[in-house]
DNA sequence: AGCACGCCGACT
DNA sequence: GTCGGCGTGCTC
């Protein structure tokens, strides 16, 4: 007898393990490891979704155990393969979250079944009232329709006992694929020619039908394509089946997700300094080499050309390439780029898909369609097989880190799989994480330098400006004098403009200029943002919204006054300033619709406007030749940040943000904006110096004992009862600290630096190491000893090396 | 998670 | 006495 072990979709500490099960000798051949199947789990009838992780003869229960057998099977092929399951058990591990998590993160969300538990009656001699009533229409009820109702449950789990009414599970998979209507040709174009003479009279309709299956070589025809095209009526069409000159059939299909036909390109010439990388990179591809090679490459460096050479010659050597990108839907202009350059090989993964378009773009690589993935953060599960060179666009970047459980570092996840592969990992930036650049100093990675632009473009010119000046001279805080001017000259020359402004909205919040009130979202510990498109208070962590005061809500003063400047307000005051401003705002708000941001671009791409103003999701991988002005409204925003990454932040958004200006014939200019001039990020940024950045962050880095002088653990924990929280992170915080090392450092425990979000209290601690072998051992005794409290509403989360400590 | 079991208080 | 409230423990 063949057993199967299961991990079930169960996600809790205690289910945190395969369970065995029997297989059905009906369904042997069709399951293999990495099959999805339903399993039936716990006493009563419930069903849940599992997935084999291997399939053994024995197994190490008491020999009395009565094992249960798997119920069904959801997939013909297995879902996941030998190295995603074991991607999963290690990211499950180092992540401190449940394997079960992990898999799910792995497979495109389309495949995330859907429970139903439905009441079956089953004695018709039920002379309860209240019964008949329920079951009056159906013989079957859904359960979660009367699931809150106390009474009725209680009423029906009475009949179960007694056998009058059954409970069933059922296991529904959501992951339907696509399917069109075909017509299917059954007869061959001779017999076609034979049959038309012998057609009587009047059946026009049916000689135009044959007529166009004639003309059609292929055997399949779309049925809409019949209807629409050749006008012919369904009536006909089944006419013609009857006739058995042709069948109907539903065709799988694959959505696609790029209708806008991409323009072919090819590959440019290559400078030395790109021809080099290329050729270091591509060596190792042949060699199968599990290396790491960090591309740091000064903005407009041609970076994105290196990895399209790359990725072409791990093609020529039959491998298949990975290439990843921060949040996709921003940069649409580098998957067409990918699309145009390998077309149909190309699948791409990210968020701004639908469910389906992304289970399609799933199953084309799983089925072994695509060759080249392009994608988001999640991609980096996509299912690619012999992988010859994983690529990681702006490796830098906040986005590469998942903020929830399983909270992975993408860069991680990807080493995994190129030691898996045998293959080379690229990583690239013009502003590489301080981790990534040490562990190149340090020779762990391999460094290559793009220092030049291509066809020696000179870097932007960037001027400071000090914005203590501008406000004592003029009052203003948000548009400088130079930078208004600099704004109107591109105007007159028809060229672009590019604004950051970090801060969505319109004013960061509002207070009371008697009191000092402050309005603050109810559920969350965070004062409320202005909007003024719709007129309302927003908590952008919660959303919660609700009206405008008109008085203060503590001491009824009628003097309110707005703070701080978001993109609405910047927009407004802009035009005020120069009217003849054509501006696009390209911030959340505005690009929260399917395809909003592409259409924004295209339209700033088209000249339809003349300044485009949004928040940092401009900074990244925006490429307009006339774009020769870039200004940064704040950049103190992000420097401003209690968080010991806040420098880092502010001088790769600088940079970025700068490289957005003069990247064709025409030069650029950069402003920034600040109230910290002197400050040595914003100084280096201007000089867009960055391994001078690098020499000088390390050192506050080492003075401070940062990452990634040491490695960093945030330990949370989450209620709605302040005091339970509270005393459960000192516990925890004792427990270590009884048992590290004496030389780890401790921040906290206290409060999370936005203590409440939607009535979730959040307390942490950070703790700051070097060597600790005890660590992973202590936190996983901590997640089994709290989790009993999860019932309870409360949590414990851990993760290692946050992005932040805020 | 979701279900059963078991222990306690408040109802016909 | 028993119904139903919730705390606890287990699921191959």
């Amino acid at each position: 007898m063949k057993l199967a072990e299961i991990i079930v979709d169960v996600p809790t500490m205690q289910t945190d393990k395969p369970y065995t099960y029997m297989i059905p000798k009906d369904l042997e051949n069709q399951i293999s490891v990495g099959s999805r199947v339903a399993v039936p789990f716990g006493r009563g009838a419930r069903k849940v979704q599992g997935i084999i992780v291997s399939i053994v003869e024995k197994f190490s229960l008491p020999d009395n155990f009565k094992l249960k057998e798997i119920s069904k099977v959801m997939d013909l092929n297995a879902v996941l393969n030998d190295e995603l399951l074991k991607l999963s058990k290690w990211l499950a591990q180092t992540t401190y979250s449940f394997r079960i998590n992990c898999i799910d993160t792995m497979l495109p969300s389309a495949m995330h079944v859907k429970y139903k538990r439905v009441v079956n009656l089953i004695d018709d001699n039920i002379n309860d009232a209240e019964i008949l009533q329920l079951f009056k229409k159906s013989k079957s009820i859904d359960f979660d329709d009367i699931d809150s109702d106390k009474h009725l449950v209680n009423k029906l789990m009475q009949l179960k006992k007694n056998n009058q009414v059954s409970l069933e599970y059922l296991v529904n998979d959501k992951a339907i694929s696509k399917k069109e209507l075909f017509i299917e040709k059954n007869i061959t174009d001779e017999q076609i020619k034979d049959i038309i003479p012998k057609l009587r009279k009047n059946s026009t309709n049916q000689l135009r039908l044959l007529k166009v299956l004639l003309d059609e070589k292929s055997l399949n025809i779309k049925q809409t394509e019949l209807t629409k095209k050749y006008k012919i009526s369904n009536s006909t069409i089944n006419t013609a089946i009857k006739n058995q000159w042709i069948t109907k059939k539903q065709v799988e299909i694959y959505r696609n997700p790029y209708k806008r036909p991409v323009t072919r390109n090819y590959p440019l010439k290559l400078n030395d300094d790109q021809f080099v990388a290329v050729n270091t990179v591509a060596k190792s591809v042949k060699k199968h080499e599990n290396k790491v090679f960090l591309l740091e490459g000064v903005t407009g460096s041609g970076k994105t050309e290196v990895y399209l050479q790359t990725i072409q010659k791990a093609l020529v050597d039959g491998r298949n390439a990975l290439m990843l990108v921060p949040e996709i839907s921003l940069t649409p202009q580098i998957v067409n780029r990918v699309k145009g350059r390998f077309g149909e090989l190309v699948a791409v993964l990210h968020s701004g898909l639908s469910k389906g378009e992304r289970y399609d773009e799933w199953r084309r690589i799983h089925e072994g369609k695509a060759q080249v993935v392009v994608g988001a953060r999640s991609a980096i599960f996509a299912p690619l097989q012999n992988i010859g060179v994983i690529i990681m666009d702006e490796e830098h970047d906040p986005s590469y880190k998942q903020d929830d459980n399983p909270r992975y570092q993408t860069r991680e996840v990807a080493k995994w799989r190129a030691k898996y592969n045998n293959c080379p990992v690229i990583l690239g930036s013009a502003t590489p994480s301080l981790e990534s650049r040490a562990r190149a100093s340090k020779h762990v990675y391999d460094l290559i330098k793009l220092p030049h632009r291509i066809n020696n473009q000179k870097l932007p010119a960037v001027s400071i400006v000090d914005m203590r000046e501008e406000l004592a001279n003029s009052g203003q805080e948000d548009f400088s004098a130079p930078l208004i001017n600099a704004i109107k000259q591109r105007i007159l020359n028809n060229e672009q403009v590019v604004l950051m402004l970090n801060r969505r909205g319109f004013s960061s919040f509002v207070m009371c200029r008697d009191c000092g009130f402050v309005l603050k979202c109810p559920n969350c510990d965070i004062s409320l943002t202005l909007h003024m498109d719709t007129f309302s208070m927003k908590c952008h962590y919660c959303g919660h919204e609700e009206a405008i005061p008109k008085i203060c809500a503590n001491c009824r003063s009628r003097k309110i006054r707005y703070y701080g400047t978001g993109t609405q307000k910047a927009q407004k005051e802009l035009l005020k300033l120069i009217p003849e401003a054509k501006v696009l705002r390209m911030d959340v708000d505005t690009t929260r619709k399917k395809g909003a941001h592409e259409k924004l671009l295209r339209r700033f791409g088209n000249h339809e406007a003349n300044i485009l103003l949004g928040t940092q999701m401009i900074a990244k991988g925006l490429d307009f030749p006339d774009v020769t002005l870039v200004g940064v409204l704040n950049a103190d925003t992000s420097l401003d940040l209690p968080d010991f990454r806040a420098s880092e932040r502010t001088f790769q958004l600088l940079t970025q943000v700068s490289g957005r200006a003069g990247r064709a014939e025409k030069s650029g200019q950069v402003y920034i904006q600040t109230f910290n001039p002197d400050n040595y990020a914003i100084q280096l940024a201007k000089s867009q110096n960055y391994e001078q950045f690098y020499v000088k962050e390390m050192g506050i880095r080492h003075s401070m004992n940062y990452p990634p002088y040491y490695f960093t653990i945030k330990i949370t924990a989450n209620g709605n009862q302040e005091q339970q929280v509270a005393s459960k992170i000192l516990e925890i915080s004792r427990y270590l600290k009884a048992r590290l090392n004496s030389n780890a450092i401790f921040l906290g425990p206290s409060p999370s630096s936005i203590a409440k979000i939607k009535n979730q209290y959040y307390y942490q601690i950070i703790i700051k190491y070097k060597n600790e072998p005890k660590m992973h051992e202590c936190l996983e005794f901590i997640l089994n000893y709290y989790q009993k409290d999860a019932q309870k509403g409360l949590y414990v989360n851990i993760d290692s090396e946050p992005l932040s400590f805020m």
